[in-house]
DNA sequence: CCCTAATCGAGACGGTACGTCGGGTCTTCGT
DNA sequence: ACGAAGACCCGACGTACCGTCTCGATTAGGG
């Protein structure tokens, strides 16, 4: 996405892009974003922005990886479900910020760009699975998920909720909401004693 | 959405537009559909669509609409279980065909769109929970689900995997994954024996 | 132009249509003028228009012949030369007022306009110079101009100086400026003392 | 009128469009020429024509320019009559011209188009107005026309009745009227011995 | 340490679509 | 039966952006 040649290129105009971009989207939403309007505001060339981006979106994917590329390493108290409860709720708060709906508009391009889910799955979605991967093989290995459990699969089940309340109803669910979802979910993925 | 004043509006040119609406989107996609296009294939002014809808998604979802509508009643046959396979399985299905692609591109819009989010909620998904909704308390009526558990989350816990899947990921569940879900979901929601 | 078909017109619309006509026109000026507005504004149907009017310029036409029909009759002291010099400065104060802005419209719209040409000519322009020809001949009765010119001709020689300045330098001749055009022309139409 | 900012413009699209508006403009007439129909001719996008003209009158005035602008220079034989004479046959001849057609529109117009009537002003009718104001003053010079004599009245004597003729009447004058026309008015303009 | 080439800003260009306006026709409904 | 109301198809308006393309001007690096 981003850089395609690494070379050359000037770090101070991409800044400026990417800084311009999640204000403007921020004032006048992602709907109304435009490359012309992004270029303006950063006082660069529109050429300089189709040069490193394939799209707004992109352009915007950066300017959020920025400020959440780095998210907070995923909580390990040994308690797998507190450590999810907790890690749910950090990630639902982020959902409610302003860059929560940029992530958001981006879910939503996504559902026709291709490029931008390519880039989107690559640089951001990957890495949070990754991380909630770790930590799910981490509880499976010591006892508390069921090791026969795809740890794809529980993630789904587990952020699956979370997001359908978000996309389809619009809203993002409370604390004690979570917590319920997360204790029926596990009551599910946990170890069978009967078997 | 659609007819805003349902007075003296021309049938014959509704029914056109929405028909080139979903053409259009299966021949070109989404993100190329535009007003100007449906109004040139449907032979009608660009203002008659203006004047009935206020977006191409509110044209499509009236397409989506007028053939998903009336969609197969809930399968009730005494197992809940079975019966949330047997629809989920359907509605991934759905998800697949052409339609799916249409229903897959408003669940983007409708993430800048507030027009069209609330208009899809009213028309689409709420009839399509309420379903849900009955079934779910039935279950809970005959002891299949917890007395205690809210229909709406019950709903979240069963879809949202799947959603997740697909929109996130752009993949479709298959089948045997499918009923895994639907199994470890209903461990979580089943009446406890134990209080 | 106006009434085609003088059968059961209503009178009362008519007047209405006209008045619209006229009041608008001030309002927006010409050029934002259109039948749409005159509709609205005389709470008629746009049919109602176009049933008896070709186009709004017809309309305007007979708004301004309404108030403009009945000039006043041209003045006849005896002396051709002070007489023209009456008519013509009541002429140009016309040419200034509100009205005179609207024949200033018309006799623009006419240059690309054929229909609207030929009622111009035929209900206005016409009556005009019939006046002014009757004028002529009377003084070339009296010896005050010279029998061989045609009347057409010293029509032209006497406004279209007058019109010359104000279609194409958009200005009105001040009354000194017009008795200067009058005494210069009828020099010229004068009889000749040596032949 | 035309480049409003000289800068960078593409003398290939500007010429494009000037033939494409005059080229339509004979074909279809001035009424159902469009902006529109000259940027497909043309080949060139609408906003181009935007840029560097503010309407359709002001295009096709660029287009009359081109050809009319380096008109033929004043006759100058010693002999005004005459030469006001060769003049003006050759103006009249040139309003029967296609391109006649063109000015006879733009006159139309400039009638409720305030900006086209300064730029035509400016840009035709002074250049034009200025040649006819140098002829008089050095017939004044020579005698053969009155010192006192305003020279824009001069013009306004001599070319009034034809475009008088023209605008109202759509007709022009014949050689031979304009021969008589002169020689009357230049009666009035002559020096008159006995003062 | 200059020369050359890439990159930059700026913005014009050919396009597509927007959302609006009005033209002229036709249909419906109320008086 | 007429006329107001206004929906209809259509064409054009003027605007906004798209993505591409020149333009100098600057700037960095390899010769």
């Amino acid at each position: 996405m981003s850089p395609r040649r690494p070379e050359r290129r000037s770090e101070e105009a991409a800044k400026a892009v990417i800084q311009a971009a999640r204000e403007l989207c921020q004032e006048v939403g992602y709907a109304k974003l435009s490359i012309e309007g992004i270029a303006a505001r950063a006082g660069v060339g529109k050429n300089t922005i189709y040069r490193w981006w394939p799209s707004k979106g992109a352009v915007l994917l950066d300017g959020l990886l920025e400020l959440w590329g780095e998210a907070a390493p995923f909580p390990d108290t040994g308690d797998a479900v507190a450590d999810f409860k907790t890690q749910m709720k950090a990630a639902v708060g982020a959902f409610s910020s302003e860059l929560g709906q940029h992530y958001r508009a981006l879910l939503g391009e996504v559902q026709h760009d291709g490029v931008l889910a390519e880039a989107l799955q690559e640089r951001l979605l990957r890495p949070m699975m990754a991380r909630a991967t770790d930590r799910i093989e981490l509880a499976k290995r010591q006892g508390q998920i069921r090791g026969d459990l795809d740890a794809e699969l529980a993630i789904e089940l587990l952020y699956g909720p979370i997001y359908h309340r978000w996309l389809l109803s619009q809203r993002a669910p409370e604390p004690a909401r979570i917590e319920a979802m997360v204790d029926s979910v596990f009551t599910g993925m946990t170890p069978r004693p009967d078997l």
